[in-house]
RNA sequence: UCCCCGAUAGCUCAGCUGGUAGAGCAUCCGGCUGUUAACCGGAUUGUCGUAGGUUCGAGUCCUACUCGGGGAGCCA
């Protein structure tokens, strides 16, 4: 008679019966006739609990003498047990042991982040980057299911570009054959060629800034997801990225709660992400900013991470600001006809302090103006043809964003560091494993 | 590029005004039928980041360097 095969994850619909798991000793602890296992299989955490008298013995003293990390599989039967982490553990039957691991570097007491690091590869295997990562997986999902719900097409942007989109500072060099080129620090330009062949599309990928910053915030390699909408204005694009972020967190919450519960989160921190989001203008932030005392902003400066965290901490779900001053912003974003000094672009900052999430506009839609700041900041204008043609044929009114993939998951998350919401960080001084 | 902090056992750390190195965990041995980072008893564990300097004597003080962490700027 054979056993079934289950996973970790759908045990609930095996009580009673006999199965097979296959997985890692995670944990053990063992008191003289009885073993306790903590198996992990990827999918979830189960106590199995071996008696010596209900095993074969040669399994019962193997298993004694498994270190961490060790792969096995093991039989027996599902029964629900308060005692147990979790509601079910296995009474063990059989079982084998695929290999015998000795010395696994990560223990279950503390490390700290560059040792973790170090070990990515095997760290991921731990709870916690575990839990992250399945959230990451799920905001992806929920991503690309909003936007196809809308009807947008994914229409992605190319990694190797031959120019910068702004300044040239930020940017990795890459061998290309017979001449350099770069990889991309925004698939933004080419979406919007993209939008205008499909209407409303969006680019998902990696993008790379040599930006040689060492925050808790920032990554040389991310993704980013930039959606771009023809015939949207500031405010199409501010609702949309409402929604987006209010569908994320509601399908976080119902797929992903036991993650949650590993990390500790506090749900009703994203059961209070609900529209409307508050909506403030820079100059409105500004007037905040001079009144608190914490602040050091000046008029017409950009603000500081620090005057972020000031503004987004006075609510409890994103706040948009928008119509930033013209001169601290791209060249590319779309004059306020009231006031020319101000830009008709938002940045969302997410709650709980941390930051910025998206960073958006409503786009320049007039050739001239658009050749008038480019010779302003000095880009050179033959590496904007194609972009420029754009505004050649049929230029209409369009917007977009970006949402950095990495902050929005440790927003949800509720977790400080973007390193840890990517499978394998690249930072400044980091790049093994 | 700038500012701040750190580097001691496999890991996390302690080591006072300078006097030849310590704990917990991991590992190994023994004990235990309900553990939740199990517990109890025993054992093993070191180029104190590197190179100079001061000193009778440096893990400790000084200088430089290397590596890493946090932050600023910039951004998502």
């Amino acid at each position: 008679m054979s056993v079934p095969f289950a996973t970790i994850e759908h045990l609930a619909d095996h009580v009673d019966e006999t199965v097979t798991l296959r997985g890692w000793l995670y944990n053990k602890s063992s008191k003289g006739k009885l073993h306790f296992v903590q198996l992990r299989d990827g999918s979830g955490m189960v106590q199995c609990v071996l008696f010596k008298k209900n095993v074969p013995e040669s399994l019962f003293d193997e298993v004694g003498t498994l270190g961490q990390e060790s792969s096995l599989s093991l039989t027996g039967k599902v029964v629900a047990d308060e005692r147990a982490p979790g509601g079910f553990e296995i009474q063990v039957e059989d079982g084998q042991v695929l290999q015998v691991a000795e010395d696994y570097p990560i223990t279950p007491k503390e490390h700290g982040a560059d040792f973790l690091l170090s070990k990515r590869h095997l760290w991921l295997r731990s709870r916690r980057p575990w839990a992250l990562l399945r959230i990451r997986d799920a905001v992806i999902f929920a991503l690309r299911e909003f936007f196809s719900e809308r009807d947008f097409v994914c229409v992605d942007s190319p990694m190797f570009t031959p120019n910068a989109c702004e300044g040239t500072s930020t940017l990795f060099e890459v061998d290309y054959f017979d001449r350099s080129v770069f990889l991309t620090q925004s698939g933004q330009l080419y979406a919007e060629a993209s939008a205008m062949a499909h209407g409303k599309v969006y680019c998902f990928g990696p993008t790379f800034r040599a930006e040689k910053s060492k925050t808790r915030r920032h990554l040389t390699e991310f993704w980013m997801l930039e959606p771009e909408v023809a015939f949207a204005d500031l405010r199409d694009i501010c609702d949309l990225a409402e929604d987006m972020l209010c569908h994320v967190v509601k399908r976080v919450l119902e797929r992903r709660r036991t993650e949650l519960e590993v990390l500790e989160r506090d749900i009703s921190k994203l059961e209070a992400i609900q529209k409307p989001f508050p909506r403030i203008t820079y100059d409105e932030a500004a007037q905040i900013l001079l009144e608190d005392p914490g602040s050091e902003f000046k008029p017409g400066d950009d603000f500081g991470a620090p005057d972020e965290t000031i503004l987004s901490n006075r609510h409890d779900r994103p706040l948009m600001v928008t119509h930033y001053p013209s001169e601290v912003k791209s060249f590319y974003m779309k004059r306020d006809p009231e006031r020319e000094d101000r830009c008709l672009c938002v940045d969302v900052l997410g709650s709980e302090g941390v930051g910025e999430l998206i960073g958006g506009s409503q786009r320049e839609d007039d050739l001239d103006l658009l050749l008038e700041r480019i010779r302003k900041h000095d880009l050179p204008r033959e590496a904007f043809e194609w972009f420029l043609d754009l505004r050649r044929y049929g230029t209409v009114p369009h917007s977009g964003f970006g949402l950095g993939l990495e902050r929005c998951v440790g927003w949800i998350a509720g977790v400080e560091h973007v390193r840890e919401c990517i499978p394998f960080p690249r930072t400044i001084y980091r790049v093994d494993p």
